[in-house]
DNA sequence: TTTGATTAGTTGTATAAACAACTATATGCC
DNA sequence: GGCATATAGTTGTTTATACAACTAATCAAA
């Protein structure tokens, strides 16, 4: 029995992530007036390799869901900004690992919590519970499609 | 009192928005595979165009949650793909309205049975009421920022 | 050990988004 | 009517994404 209480008018925003553009522009405007010099999309890189430092490109793709292009591109631009450095694997000469510069462990702290601030924004007025539901169903989407 | 139950391993999903990523790119798989030569963002302004048609750049930028250069461009390609014709309105002179071609009406049934499927793909397993409140919160992370 | 398949990364090309700057038309106020 | 302002749409530029095709290194099996 498939879930066929999708009537026509909901499925948009569904598809098109309108929440999530939203908060994304939002977010990136907060960089902006804050002077901070990077793109959501290149945040979401440096989100990565703050938890853990010197992964490959490969486990970049994996852990931002984007293909092996797009993560080439974005550690070319984060290069560039010299806010990360790849460094040839001397185990395996394929690889390359990106690590983190000084100026961009420097821009943790404050992108961070501008990304909070903006979420509290977001959900401002949604109750504890009710943003659980959310994050558990948008879990299980990924996990079904991914 | 802000929301603070953002700890730091959850907010990355919320921002980059992986859910309706795999959602976009799944139906976009199903139209390639269904030889429907359209992408999903073309899709979507078909998808306001279908439920209103004739609106002006300006309500699709709306309806759509786009800016002007975007709608000007996604309607330059859909004219290209001769699903859209853009007429001068009469009444004011700015402005174009767009109007679908009998091939994009064609495109309807196919390309939202299509949606409804890759939804039901997507929300498997999920009962109902979750997805109500899913829904229900992304609309107002939505209403708090745009 | 050679060869065939797999994996990591890059490059080319098309589409799309954001922002700024621009043109043309319409509106409102004196 | 004439001028300031607002609105509709376009163009230029940068960044990002998807897909296909490619190179180079590794692995595995005969």
């Amino acid at each position: 029995m498939p879930n066929n209480q999708f009537k026509k008018g909901e499925l948009y925003s569904f598809i098109t992530g309108k929440a999530s553009t939203a908060i994304a522009r939002r977010l990136q405007k907060k960089f902006n007036a804050a002077g901070l010099n990077v793109t959501i999309e290149q945040w979401s890189v440096l989100y990565h390799l703050w938890k853990q430092d010197g992964i490959s490109q490969q486990e970049l793709c994996n852990a931002t869901f984007r293909d092996k292009p797009s993560i080439t591109r974005l550690v070319d631009n984060l290069e560039r900004l010299q806010l990360v450095k790849r460094v040839p694997s001397e185990s395996d000469r394929r690889m390359n690992l990106v690590f983190l510069t000084k100026q961009a462990q420097k821009l943790q702290e404050e992108s961070m919590e501008l990304a909070e601030e903006t979420l509290n924004e977001a959900l401002e007025g949604v109750p504890v519970e009710r943003i659980d539901v959310c994050k558990e169903v948008l879990q299980i989407v990924y996990d079904n499609l991914k």
